[in-house]
This record gives C-alpha cells, structure tokens and sequence, in this order.
RNA sequence: GCCCAGGUGGUGGAACUGGUAUACACGCAGGACUUAAAAUCCUGUGGCUGCAAAGCCAUGCGGGUUCGAUUCCCGCCCUGGGCACCA
C-alpha cells in the first residue's frame, strides 16, 4: 500500500487528459451543448493568484458534471493580454510589451494545467494576437459605419501619473483605479462609443436573463434611467431659448430660479459685455480648478454666482427666473441647466445660502409643520404632501400628481416628456501604446473636397488588421498623445479614399475592447474569413453560465453586453442566437489575506497557488477553495484549512486504495450493504453544485465517506479491513464519480487503481432513489409549549396518532403533562409533535 | 444620503417552505501508539449552575406575530460592497 502522493499522481492525469484530448469540445455533437465561462485572466507578471483558483475549479467543476450528464461541454480559456503593466514594465527595462506578455502567458498555462482544469486548451485566444485584434478592429468599424463611433471633444479624467485619459468607471473617488494617484479634467478630442443607445434594452433584456439580483441591481442602478420632462425657457432680453430637464415636475410652480453649471458654454454668453462678466468667469475658472483638482465638498462649498440674466416669464406664470452658476449644477446630466425650487433639498439650501426668494407649493398634513415650510424654515418633500398650486391640482397628493402634471405640462406645450441617463457615452481612446490600433485614418484634402466630413476615414476592412508597430520608446508624452505619434513611417499613410498623404489615428483602444466579445471568438478561433461562423455562433451561443468578479459588473458586463447586441443588430451573430450573450451570470467572492486583508504584495499575505499545489497538490487546493465558505463571499484564506481537506484526501487513498489491492486479491468481497446515505449524497452534492453551495457539497461528500457519526454504512472501517470483509462496491464508486469533479486526479487514479480503463470522465453522473434518498427512521422531536422535552425514535412515516400515542408514554412527557389539559396537539410529520397546554 | 449583501461557538461556517440552532472543518483538551516527537487513530468540546440527574440562557440590539422565530413584521446598531451634487 503506498501513500497518497499529488506530486506523483497529478501530472500524469494532466498529461492524459491532454494526450487523450479528453476536454476538446466538436462544433457538432449529437449531445445537447452546454457553453460555460469565466473570465479570461490578464496575464500579469505576479502569475497565478488564488482566487483565480476559486472561479475556475467551480465552473471547472460544473463542466465536468455536465460531460457526465452527457453535455457537449465548451470550457474555454485565453488571455486578455492588453494593459498597463506590461507598458508600464517596457517603460522601465525597455523589454518590448509584447514578449513579456508571451512569457507571462507561459507562466499562467503552465500554473492552470497544474490545477487540473479542463479547459479546451486548442481554442485558446489571445487579445493581443493580430489575428484575433483584426477583429477587435473589425468590430470599431462597424460601429463608426453605424454611426455609434463618433469624435467628440470632451473633458475627460486624467491621471497625471499614468497620463492617459481614463474613462469615468477608471475613477474611483477622483483617483485613478490603477495607480490610486491624482486625476484632473482636461479636453480631449476622444473617439466614444454611443453606448446611451442601448441603455434602455441594457435595462429591460435583464428581464430575460438569469442573473444574481444584485447584479442586475448594480447594472440598472448604473445606467440610472429617469423619467421626466423637458421644460421650455427663454432668457430675457436676448433672443435665447433652452430646455431644462425636470424628473420631479410636480412641483414646477415652485420653481423660483434657476442655475446653470460653470462649464456650460452658454455661460459665457449670458454675460458677455455685461458688468457681471469679469466676476463669473473668474468665478467659472475658480470652479473648474476645483473640480478638476476633485477637491469639491458639496455640502460645505456650494457656490454659486449671479448672472444678471433671468428666464422671462416662466411658463407663462408672470414670474421671471433670475440665473446662477451654481458649482452644484452638473455640464454633462440633462441639458446642464436646471429650474430650481424649495421642495428639492439641494436647491433650497443653495436658495438660503444667497437669499434667492423661494415659492413653496407642497404643503404637510400637519399644520405645525406646515407653517414651517410656509415660513421656509425647513425643507420639505414627501409623497404624501398636498399640492397648493396650481389651481387644477389643488389639493393632490404629490406622488399621485405626477403622471397628471406631467400630462399638463405636455399638452399645453410647456414641455415634453424626456429621458435621462447616469450612463454616459463610453470614451474609447487612449493615448497609449499597448492596445489595438483604432483603425482610422485622417485625410486633409478628403476634408476639403468634402469626401469626408471631418477628415476622418476608416481602414477598410480588407487591409486589417492595422496592426501594432514596434517602438523604441513607451513613455507617453505630457502633451497627451500616444507613444505610437512619434513612428513617422506608421503614421503617415495614405487616404484610402483619395490615396494623398495621410495620417493614422494614434490612439489605441481601452482594454476591455478585446474582452468585449471573446467568448464569441472560442467558438470558431481560427477563423480568418469573420468574427466566427455563422454556423458555430448558432450552435455553441449563447454562453450558458458566465462567472466571474462582481467588480466587471459595471464594466466588462456592460460593456460586453452592448458589444453583443450590436453585433446582433448588425447580423454579425445571427438572429437565432438571441439578444443577450449570457444566459446567467453568477459571481464568486475574493479570497483575502490570512489577516481578513485584501492580499497583497505590500501587505505580504499573497499565497501563491503554485506553492499551495507543490505542498498540498491541487485537488486539495481546489476542494479547500470550494470548501472554505459560501461561494459569492470575500473569504479569508486559512492556511489550517487546507490542511484538513489534505487530511480528507488522504483518508480516502488510504481506504480506496486498500479495498483495491484487497479486491484483487480477492480478500474482500462486494456486497449491496443497502446504503440510503449514498442516495442523499448524490442527491445533495447533484444540487448543490448547481446552487453553487459547493461548501455544503463537500461537507456532505465528507460525510458520505466518514459516516454519520463516524459509522459508514456502506464499506469498511480501517480497523475492519483484515481477512474476509465486505464493502458495498457499487456505493464506493458512486462515491467517486461525485468527488471527481471536486478532485479529478485522486479519483482518477483510485478509478484506475479499481481495475477501470477508461476514465471516471467518461461515466454517466450517478443518479438517485428519492425515496431511499429519505430517512428511514427519525428522532421525533417532543416538544411542550414549543420547549423540547424529549426526543424518541420512530419510523419516518409515522402517523399522527401513533406519534401521539408514542410521545404520551415517554417519562419526561407524562412529568410536564400532569395535572395539566392539553389544549393543542400539533404535528409536524417527520419532525416534531408539540403538546400546548 | 441611496441601492445591494451580511451580523450564528475560540475560528471558517451549517440549518428545507416558520419546526431538534451550532452540520462539516479548523482549533483546543484528554487518551492510544511511540524511548520521544511528528504523523495517525479514538473521545470530548456554545455559555452558566450542578457531584449528577437536570435546569436556565444563547443566532447584533429592542419590540411584535406564532404552539414554535437564525428564518416573518416594525424600530434601531454595526460591518462589507456599489453609487454618490443625476435636478
């Protein structure tokens, strides 16, 4: 009898599994498909992080049950290998990005074929291989061809120590999310995606799908649709007329004033040649640094200036609006002009701050109150206020006034109805050098001719992709423009269009543009002709179960998302693959530090897998992930608890192991030792794994190996296993095929080691007798006004009248009941019966 | 401030649809084996009182509904995540 050995055992599983191509998955199966998906790693020079570990080996695990089910299984995996690091890393030694990615993506294959996953390793794609980025490239100009790419000068958040532009979601606390350093504002001519677009079908297609609630939550609280009305002003005394977008417009009597925010260009208009000019646009300048520096507290330092301009005769209601710059007025939300009155919170404080008059018209039942917000004393705004004006509203609550009012102010041409959105268009440039080209050309003469309207022409898709040249220097300048400016020989070029002198867009897309639609890519990788084929995109899409982190929910999910369903607008993915690319999305916890800490190198409680698996081996490593607690939440790690699933593992070699060579010596014989343990088993273990209770799972495969109280009914104890002896065979390999896809190689091998050729993969998922799956006999639970006062045993079907019968004749029940009148009986079948008296 | 999770032993955590709170694992204590240690195996292990039998108290806090509440309702407190001047 050996030991287990994992060092021994594991690479030689590894190796057949990838000798026999046992994970590649045929585009055409008889079998019905099932596509699962976690996120593809960046490839970073730290290598392999635990919690990679965690999502892998779950859907790892997933896929493995369904190839038992007789799935054809799609279990891909890639490289999402554009990004900052690797720039950043060429930046400092000079080593070109592009080979400390192929040595980074080295180290990950190497380090995830460790783990035993069974990925399909042939359909691999990489981001930063030209024939796959062409695609990437493929996909902007579609979207330019579509009229969802588009130029625009915006301010934009700038890192000062990255210096590259970051989108909105790369802020986080006006820091920058990679490099935690200061971000200002600066204008930008910047290539957008039209995202805004699909925001409504972004919110209502999650109807169709199955996601975590809290991920829909955080998708729709993002994009933050909102219903209101675009209300029509003019501004005296100059010929100027504006909307401002109202989502609150019962209120609209109230509306005393109105602001504008500092960087809106109509501001300079207001009062240009005015005595107010000189003092707002210094005070204008002075709130732009503010902002761009992020040092702006809203509550303490609302600021505001007069314009000297008012809205004339507002609504026809006879009352003229005067108009500030407020430092709280947004440039970018509704049309950056806002009506304002008492009954919102911000705007009555700003009112009290520069004693604007104030108009309240929402009145509290309580009159005490009520004379306070009469009197201005306090804010008020609640859903059960009372309208006061006007007239024809008199008297409704606020919240039942609104679909009228609205009606109101639509049909007397105040305003229409409108809609607004937090979400903004999706800034797609970057002025770096390692991401893909944005295949874009400038033309000066087609701009003249007219042949373009702004001088820009796309590549055409014939001469994809444009790909990335090597450069000597990474450095991005501080004038903002991309390393790739200073390759003279790449950025001039010639128009496509008139073939004269020309110049290449030197920008490069973010790095989510590559993750936006690989999971398409897996289907059909090597294609040269599309994105993929038609044929293939029908069959494997869409993915079935996506996992990954919940901090992609608003970014790469989104994004993806969007990505998708212009693809599908377009006929790129055909019609009968559906409007939305995962059908359920689910997402793991992080794995923390021994201390409860984020790891990390500073902190110095990084575990590194590759150490964890030489220790312990990777089985362990993956059932300790799966086991240490529930599977959506932020887990710290615990060194001891990977001993105790070692400990596991090795019990089982020990007894699998032994009942092996007993049975070929024939010392042991098989005997159906009518286990109903091993029917719960699998009928918990079956579940849980698609609940994602993998902990429950592996503490129920704990028990169905040592027994409930340490007694397994169904082989062998240690001590037992001496001479002739019995073990219910069957059971044993029921037991195996449900621990496989938690720990593969150990059950392979003791597979093998019963005298099985093939592979325990290739087994049917055992399936269960529900009825035998139930206890035959339980403790019934004897309780007295709900107290517990007894337990007894008794079959599980026990009726009501013998369970009563039963409890009646126990000691400790007949104590508590005398002198006493039962006033209730109440029975629970299978579980209790509690007197009341 | 708003949205979403969550709060259970010394620790990670378990508990169906309102029905035995603390499964499984770690740790700890004791024992077996050993010259010894490690490893392994066995036993015990929420708290308090008690020699024991037994009893009482315990799922963040305070109420409520119920025969019975970790679970449902109301009001708080705390932790984590997301958003945050969105008119």
């Amino acid at each position: 009898m050996s030991n287990y050995d994992p060092q021994k055992i594991e690479p030689k599983w590894q190796q057949y599994w990838d000798k026999n191509n046992s994970f590649a998955a045929p585009d055409k199966s008889a079998k019905p498909k099932f596509y699962c998906l976690i996120e593809f790693p960046y490839p970073s020079a730290e290598g392999l992080h635990v919690g990679h570990p965690r999502s892998y080996t779950a859907l790892d695990i997933l896929a493995r049950k369904r190839r038992m089910q007789g799935y054809n299984v799609l279990y891909p995996i890639g490289f999402d290998a554009f990004g900052l690091p690797s720039e950043n890393y060429a930046i400092k030694t000079g080593i070109q990005p592009a080979i400390t990615t192929e040595k980074n993506i080295a180290t990950f294959s190497r380090q995830l074929k460790t783990l035993g996953l069974s990925f399909d390793w042939q359909r691999q794609v990489v981001t930063t291989d030209p024939k796959y980025y062409k695609w990437t490239q493929w996909i902007f100009l579609q979207m330019y061809k579509h009229g969802l790419a588009y130029k625009a000068k915006m301010a934009i958040n700038w890192c000062l120590s990255c210096k590259i532009g970051l989108a909105n979601e790369e802020v986080v606390a006006g820091k920058c999310e990679r490099c935690g350093g200061e971000v200002e504002q600066r204008e930008k001519e910047q290539w957008m995606l039209k995202i805004t677009k699909y925001a409504d079908r972004l919110i209502e297609d999650l109807d169709t799908v199955d996601y975590l609630e809290r991920i829909k939550a955080q998708q729709i609280n993002w994009i933050g649709r909102s219903e209101g009305v675009n209300l029509k002003n003019k501004i005296k005394d100059l010929n100027i007329e504006f909307e401002v977008y109202d989502s609150i417009p019962q209120t609209f009597m109230a509306q005393t004033f109105t602001v504008i925010a500092p960087e809106h260009p109509l501001v300079e208009k207001l009062v240009k040649g005015t005595k107010y000019e000189k003092e707002v646009l210094e005070f204008v300048e002075k709130i732009k640094k503010k902002k761009a520096q992020n040092k702006f507290d809203i509550e303490k330092e609302m600021e505001g200036i007069f314009t000297g301009r008012y809205v004339e005769n507002y609504l026809g209601i006879g009352r003229d609006l005067p108009i500030w710059v407020a430092s709280y007025a947004l440039a970018d939300y509704g049309t950056g002009i806002v009506n304002c009155s008492v009954h919102d919170e911000r705007d009555y404080a700003f009112a009290k701050k520069y004693d604007i008059p104030l108009h309240p018209v929402l009145f509290p039942q309580d009159q005490e109150l009520a004379k306070k917000v009469k009197n201005l004393e306090v804010f008020y705004r609640q859903p059960d206020g009372i309208l006061e004006e006007p007239g024809q509203f008199k008297g409704m609550r606020w919240d039942t006034a609104r679909e009228p009012v609205i009606n109101y102010l639509d049909s007397k041409g105040f305003g229409k109805r409108a809609v607004n959105y937090k979400l903004r268009d999706w800034v797609f440039s970057r002025q770096r050098y390692w991401g893909e080209p944005i295949p874009m050309v400038y033309c000066e003469n087609c701009k003249k001719t007219g042949a373009s309207v702004d001088g820009w022409i796309p590549v055409p898709e014939k001469d994809l992709p444009v790909e990335l040249p090597q450069v000597k220097n990474y450095e991005p300048t501080d004038n903002g423009e991309s390393p790739l400016a200073a390759i003279t020989d790449w950025v001039n070029t010639k128009c496509p269009i008139c073939g004269g002198p020309a110049k290449r867009e030197t920008d490069t897309m973010p790095n989510w543009a590559g993750s936006n639609w690989y999971f398409l890519r897996y289907t059909d990788p090597h294609n040269n002709k599309a994105l993929a084929d038609d044929k293939k995109l029908e069959y494997w899409t869409p993915v079935d179960w996506y996992n990954g982190g919940m901090e992609h929910t608003t970014l790469h999910l989104l994004y993806s998302r969007f990505v998708y369903k212009f693809l599908y607008d377009i006929g790129a993915v055909p019609k009968k693959c559906g409007p939305e690319p995962y059908k359920k999305r689910t997402s793991h916890g992080m794995i923390l530090g021994e201390g409860g800490e984020k790891m990390s190198k500073s902190r110095g409680n990084v575990i590194n897998p590759d150490q964890v698996v030489k220790e312990y081996g990777a089985d362990t490593l993956r059932l300790y992930e799966m086991f240490m607690g529930p599977f959506d939440q932020a887990i710290p790690w615990d060194t001891k608890g990977v001993v105790g699933v070692r400990r596991f593992l090795d019990r089982v070699y020990k007894v699998v192991s032994r009942i092996a060579e007993d049975l070929k010596k024939s010392e042991i014989r098989n005997q159906n030792l009518e286990s109903r343990l091993i029917h719960r088993t699998i009928k918990k273990v079956s579940a849980d794994i698609e609940t994602q209770d993998y902990n429950t799972a592996v503490s129920a495969l704990m028990i169905q190996f040592n027994g409930v109280d340490g007694n397994p009914d169904w082989r062998p104890k240690i001590e037992e296993m001496k001479g002739d002896y019995f073990c219910d065979i069957n059971a044993l390999k029921n037991f195996l095929k449900i621990l496989s896809p938690f720990a593969p190689h150990i059950c392979e091998e003791l597979w093998q080691m019963l005298g099985y050729k093939e592979s325990i993969f290739k087994e049917a998922w055992p399936t269960y007798d529900d009825s035998l799956a139930k206890e035959e006999e339980i403790e019934l639970v004897i309780q007295i006004n709900g107290k517990i006062r007894d337990k007894i045993k008794v079959p599980a079907d026990i009726t009501e009248q013998l369970a009563e019968r039963t409890a009646l004749e126990s000691e400790k029940v007949t104590k508590y009941l005398a002198d006493k009148t039962v006033k209730n009986v109440i029975f629970v079948p299978g579980r209790l019966i509690n007197f009341v008296i």
